[in-house]
DNA sequence: ACCGAATCGTAC
DNA sequence: GACGTACGATTCGGTC
């Protein structure tokens, strides 16, 4: 029969160390701080996740003056008093321990050590297994063959053997080694002179203080001296280390028996604490959802009424939850609607009040992710007029870096200084229509909220234009386009993957055979250690980690052997089949044969565009083989690809912004500029410049654009530094408009804290406020190419909504499929390709007057490949 | 089995 | 550390 247990626990220790070792941000909405209770918490979790023993106490120490205090002064007199962020949390602490079920100890005039000590004879005394939770190596001196130590924030137990490992001494000599080397933490003196390793080393020989005393005249020099001058101290030190087994306590071990657990009083301790972590998903979803009344429709009396306040609040929030399902962007579980100023209601997906409302334009209508929501609406076939407002844009718009990736529970915590369910809660209910109802409520309530605070905010930083004219109605055609989808001929690309593999094989084998083994050549490890340990090649770079291997460092160390030419071309045809050919069919919609990726539109803090599930905006182009794939993205028969794109925009944008009129008139006069930059760097007749002295133009033009410093240029040329140097020199000395202009963007950066791009978008950039110059010269990089970039991407958004309209208005019914940065692909019905073309066309070139004329190229073909 | 860091490669 | 904005695949070493 296994020997009962008793737990002990250090509570006042565990406070303290629990308080400073975990994150101060921990706090309730109401500003509570937690961290002390969280990890109180979490140590009864660890400690009772198996089973729960039999017995337990929480032991305290009591303000009252000990006999250690009397017999030295100094005693703990170097701790801190308690801090207010503390002490506020010790009732707390209290009910934690209470709702355990477990008794807390505290007697005046001992401290929690003896009373430990008294408690843990008695227990083994009476047959028990005794655990002593805390980190306090004092506690060492009490662990036997039936007592162990635990420490639960670094979940190390100790046993008499792992104390003889970590301090050299056994169990019981621990006292004797306080007292010759000290303890800081409870201002122990002990012997000056003698240190851990010493004192571990003169009890290994004689056993204890007392043997060491006997036996000092076999002792010598500098510890002889210390230990005959510092006699009293040591055995001083030795006593108030020393624990005290004789204790006054009453309590008998019987009344440390701990009741069955009680789960309830402890969820409601955690849900009013808010350590919501602690509670099963269930009872999580159901803490936050419970005091909601939701009203559902039931009866034509009740839709009547439904839409009555619909159309008499100023305005609705309306909440789609959205799992898994075979629809594009997923299955609509229903929707939450709150008129403001009014109580919640819950829609069932195939409610017909739901079309009514979602088409009803004179409704305004508050969201958050109103894309997602139109792309779920849309898969029920229902129609949506009258959007409003969108939270996440809002906030993008407001700080687009400061709440990543803006999710619902982000926004509440920032704003709203509360949780609301997260999506994970969700999934506890979804066969609970009337649990899920609640929580959808939750949510809107929590949009109803932010709506008004994230309004005025939008104001003060003059976004609302952007958010109500760009952001918003752009939500609506990203929702469609994401809706529309793009075609792929899944059976190219499985063709094209096949022969990849076939490639790929052969590629592994000849790489095998040249290293002179097998090694998984997808594990840069693995290749590093074959590479410059195997065939000690040289080291060209490393890593954080170890070497470097790559696509730079292969090309330097192919000249010297076969294998690096062969791993490269390994890497360039895996990169194809996993990230393309494979995934692409993978994204390939059962039902519509089309890859319907998102277009988000708040995880660049730059503004642009990104591409995700899949991402199609990094469909390769460089190569011939990527080019193959970005030809299975193919027209709908009878439809073309039309692809168009801006020329050197952000080019363009860096001369509108600069003013500088060299670049200006190069542009005006339509003259390639890179072949013009080339000329003015290498003085030389433009005539004279060669291919490549045009890709040294163009190179430094884009490291403009990014801020690069002399050593990337020079490395990307490969060029020495000093010449990189002159090039960059010259550059501005060209272009001098160009470097007052990042001049003063920086200036202005650093004196408002943030950036603003063409249409006033704002991107704050905390790094130029750093200490560290690496972290603010970075942050002048972003703030000059946020400019620029934000300013393209703001360009194209303004393109994509304007020549949605012109088609719509012309009646065209050319379909934007894909949007990448600087390029607009649209499928169009081959009869209608010329307006298309001259629309698309027409208002990139028109659709925002600069200081210098935008150019735009457009293709058309029967594959997005072909198009170009 | 799952997760995060590190490394690499792709696009504009 | 040295080039801005991204996503995502794979490996690897950790924990559950």
């Amino acid at each position: 029969m296994a020997e009962k247990k008793l737990v002990l626990i250090d509570g006042s220790a565990f406070i303290y160390r629990a308080y400073f070792a975990l994150p101060h941000n921990l706090s309730t909405s109401t500003g509570l701080p937690t961290n002390a209770i969280f990890g109180f918490a979490s140590m009864f979790r660890k400690l009772f996740g198996g089973r729960r023993p039999e017995y337990g106490a929480v032991v305290f120490d009591t303000p009252a003056p000990t006999h250690r205090k009397q017999q030295y002064s100094e005693y703990k007199a170097n701790r801190p008093p308690m801090e207010d962020q503390l002490s506020v949390q010790l009732p707390w602490i209290d009910r934690l321990v209470a709702a355990e079920g477990l008794p807390a100890l505290r007697l005046p005039g001992y401290e929690a050590d003896d009373v430990i000590g008294t408690l843990t004879d008695r227990a083994t005394t009476a047959g028990m297994e005794v655990v002593i939770v805390s980190s306090d190596k004092d506690f060492a001196q009490l662990i036997s063959e039936r007592v162990t130590m635990f420490d639960s924030l670094r979940d190390i137990s100790y046993d008499p053997e792992l104390v003889l490992k970590k301090w050299g001494v056994r169990p019981d000599q621990i006292a004797d080694l306080l007292g010759l080397m000290g303890d800081e933490q409870d201002n122990i003196p002990g012997v000056t002179g003698i240190g851990q390793k010493g004192a571990a080393t003169l009890l290994a020989t004689y056993g204890s203080l007392e043997g060491i005393y006997e036996h000092l005249g076999e002792l010598k020099g500098k510890q002889r001296a210390a230990l005959e001058s510092q006699k009293e101290v040591a055995f001083l030190s030795k006593s108030l280390a020393t624990i005290d087994r004789q204790a006054p306590i009453e309590a008998a071990l019987e009344s440390l028996l701990i009741p069955p657990a009680a789960p309830e009083a402890l969820n409601e301790l955690y849900r009013s604490l808010e350590l919501y972590s602690f509670l099963s998903a269930e009872d999580r979803a159901r803490s936050e959802v419970e005091e909601v009344a939701v009203r559902r429709p039931e009866t034509e009396a009740d839709r009547a009424a439904f839409l009555e306040t619909c159309a008499s609040a100023p305005w609705v929030v309306i909440h789609p939850l959205i799992g898994e399902g075979p629809e594009v962007g997923g299955a609509l579980l229903g929707v939450a609607v709150l008129p403001s100023g009014g109580g919640p209601w819950w829609l069932e997906p195939e409610d017909p009040a739901l079309p009514t409302i979602l088409a009803n334009p004179t409704i305004p209508k508050i969201f958050h992710d109103l894309q997602r929501a139109l792309v779920a609406f849309a898969g029920r076939g229902y129609g949506l007029t009258g959007a409003r407002a969108d939270v996440m844009l809002a906030s993008f718009l407001i700080e687009p870096t400061k709440i990543i990736p803006h999710r619902l529970e982000d926004l509440a915590r920032e704003y709203l200084h509360r949780t609301v369910p997260t999506e994970k809660d969700r999934t506890a209910l979804l066969d609970d229509r009337a649990a899920l109802a609640r929580h959808g409520a939750r949510l809107a309530a929590g949009i109803c909220e932010l709506w008004p605070i994230l309004e005025e905010k939008l104001a003060a930083a003059d976004q609302r234009k952007n958010h109500d004219l760009v952001d918003l109605p752009l939500a609506l055609l990203l929702g469609r386009m994401q809706r529309t989808g793009i075609k792929v001929d899944r059976a190219d690309l499985g063709r094209l993957g096949e022969e990849l593999r076939v490639e790929l094989q052969s590629l592994e084998a000849r790489a095998h055979a040249v290293a002179g083994g097998e090694f998984n050549l997808g594990s840069t490890k693995q290749l590093a250690k074959v590479l410059f340990e195997d065939l000690k090649l040289p080291v060209i770079k490393r890593t954080k980690t170890g070497y470097s291997t790559d696509s730079e460092v292969l090309e330097r160390l192919a000249p010297k052997h076969e294998l690096p030419r062969l791993v490269l071309e390994h890497r360039r045809v895996a990169k194809l089949i996993n990230t393309y050919t494979d995934v692409l069919q993978a994204a390939v919609h059962e039902r519509t044969g089309r890859i319907h990726a998102r277009f988000q539109q708040t995880t660049s803090a730059t503004g642009r565009l990104i591409s995700t599930d899949p991402d199609l905006q990094r469909t390769p182009t460089r190569t011939a083989e990527g080019r193959r794939i970005r030809r299975a993205f193919v027209a709908e028969p009878g439809n073309l690809m039309l692809s168009a794109d801006w020329s050197q925009i952000e080019l363009r944008l860096l001369a509108h912004f600069s003013a500088d009129p060299i670049l200006v008139e190069a542009m005006k006069n339509g003259e390639d500029v890179h072949r013009r930059t080339a000329s003015r760097l290498l003085k030389i007749a433009p005539e004279a410049v060669t291919a490549e002295a045009r890709t040294l133009g163009k190179t430094i033009n884009f490291a403009t654009i990014y801020g690069q410093g002399a050593s990337a240029l020079a490395q990307i040329l490969h060029i020495e530094r000093a010449e990189a140097e002159a090039h960059i020199a010259e550059y501005f000395r060209t272009y001098a408009g160009v470097e007052a202009w990042l001049r003063q963007t920086i200036a202005a950066a650093h004196q408002n804290g943030f950036v603003t791009t063409l249409l006033g978008r704002r991107r704050y950039v905390p790094e130029l406020s750093s200490r560290n110059p690496i972290d603010r010269a970075a942050g002048e990089r972003i703030a000059a190419n946020t400019v620029i970039q934000g300013s393209a991407a703001d360009l194209c958004k303004l393109a994509m909504l304007e020549i949605d309209r012109r088609l719509q208005a012309e009646g065209l019914s050319a379909q934007l499929v894909l949007q990448i940065h600087d390029e607009l692909l649209y499928e169009c019905p081959t009869d209608q390709v010329e307006p298309a073309r001259v629309v698309i066309l027409q208002v990139m070139q028109t659709v925002r007057p600069l200081e210098v004329p935008l150019v735009a190229e457009l293709g058309i073909g029967p594959t997005w490949g072909d198009a170009h």
